[in-house]
DNA sequence: GGATGCGTATTGTATATACAACTTTTCCCT
DNA sequence: AGGGAAAAGTTGTATATACAATACGCATCC
């Protein structure tokens, strides 16, 4: 699964620079070579090597000012705030019994809205699980699940009573991107006759997509009964250091 | 305020192809001009336009394919849930109408459970307000806020229709440790009416808590209309593997 | 001493060119 | 028809060059 070919050259000085910071070289607020220098020291063009340091700016390693030179930055103050958590896991920690009773696994073309998130190709097929998770035998979530054939060719196989979707690509290929969108919503009955919900109990609906290097690969709508269900972060704020002097 | 300086080349063609995509004149998952078609249109080198087109991909705006073309990308609603957002200035970010209305601004004994967060003594005051805030006059947050006295002395001299309370206190002191916990509610009667619910419709709730580093600063429950409104983010992971080659 | 101006270092933008990598279409041969 | 090779079209990377814009130190001038 290794990507063999030879790493770019702008990507090569990108990783030249990481590892250096990572490595303690230049610290935080320190200012790493100009562009010349490291022309000379990669064998690279001013370009490329400009290249490098434009994207490292945009991606918040590095502050870039005209005329003085490029600094490093204090590292981003990532909040974990909705980790792909695995709910097997989250059950069972809290000392409960997880349990997945597998709805659906197929493969399917998915609705225009939904192909094209996969695939510029709009009647590509894609796989399918619906996959309903009971703590102590009652449901707290539905997970209905697309993942992108590229992606996980092997899906369709998988036993999901043994191992839950989320762990399984996990284990192809950590994501690259992911988002959530988070609504209230009402569900419909045959969502309310599957969680077993009360009248007019809302639902907790959690969409997460995740894209690996190559494209898209997984778009999850994960509906919890919102009585018994939330969803939580705490996390520490990193300080913020002014610019270098 | 507004920059007078003319829009760099590469900005320009950005700005192109986004009002392009926002008119319709391509949608989703179409095709665009390739880059030479950019370059006679536009007049602009193909470098530049390359560089705005590979800017937008990064964006998530387009979906560039090597030897196939350039395709819009589904919109991605991107409202970082992991920051402290101001909902001011997500509301105003959408070119809409943001208004504040103050429902509630004292200093009252909080219940038993809430005070005893903020405070070992159970009948410490602490400052109340309780805020309605329209996205062009309709509601879509109802703000409850408990604020720490000892954080935030001059809180009640505030005015709130001018300056969010979330705004306010970062002002005084980035939160040291923040907490979110979400969940789908059915509201009581009074905050029906408030946002304007319909029945049975449910609501979303956002509770926040903050800690400077002196001890607990806010509590806020942030309620919003289930129907129209989603909480989301969308960040990149970073990568950590730097493997010696 | 302080303000001004100038030169140098550094990053920002724009262009032209070349070739590589990949996809789609065309067309020819069987 | 079908298969496969060739061609055309499109994006990806890399380089060399030129000039613009900004920051900063240093010398000069008052």
């Amino acid at each position: 699964m290794d990507d063999l070919r030879p790493e770019k050259l702008y990507e090569q000085v990108k990783t030249y620079l990481r590892t250096g910071i990572a490595a303690g070289t230049w610290k935080a607020g320190e200012k790493i070579p100009s562009e010349f220098e490291l022309m000379d020291k990669l064998g690279a063009s001013r370009m490329t090597v400009h290249r490098a340091l434009r994207e490292l700016s945009a991606e918040g390693v590095l502050l870039r000012v005209q005329g003085a030179g490029s600094f490093v930055q204090p590292p981003a103050p990532r909040s974990p705030l909705l980790e792909i958590h695995d709910i097997a896991e989250d059950i069972t920690r809290r000392g409960h019994v997880h349990r997945a009773q597998v709805l659906a696994l197929d493969s399917r073309p998915a609705g225009a809205e939904i192909a094209v998130e996969f695939s510029p190709r709009p009647r590509a097929k894609l796989f399918y699980s619906e996959i309903l998770h009971f703590e102590n035998e009652i449901p707290v979530q539905l997970e209905e699940r697309y993942v992108s054939p590229a992606f996980a060719p092997d899906y369709l196989a998988q036993d999901f009573t043994a191992i839950t979707p989320n762990r399984y690509l996990q284990s192809i290929e950590p994501p690259h991107e992911v988002e959530h969108i988070i609504h209230a919503g009402q569900p419909d009955a045959r969502i309310q006759k599957l969680l077993q919900l009360a009248a007019h109990e809302p639902c907790l609906c959690l969409l997460r997509r995740t894209w690996a290097k190559a494209g898209p690969a997984t778009r999850s709508l994960l509906t919890h009964p919102g009585s018994r269900y939330s969803l939580g972060s705490r996390y520490k704020l990193a300080d913020f250091n002014a610019r270098p002097g």
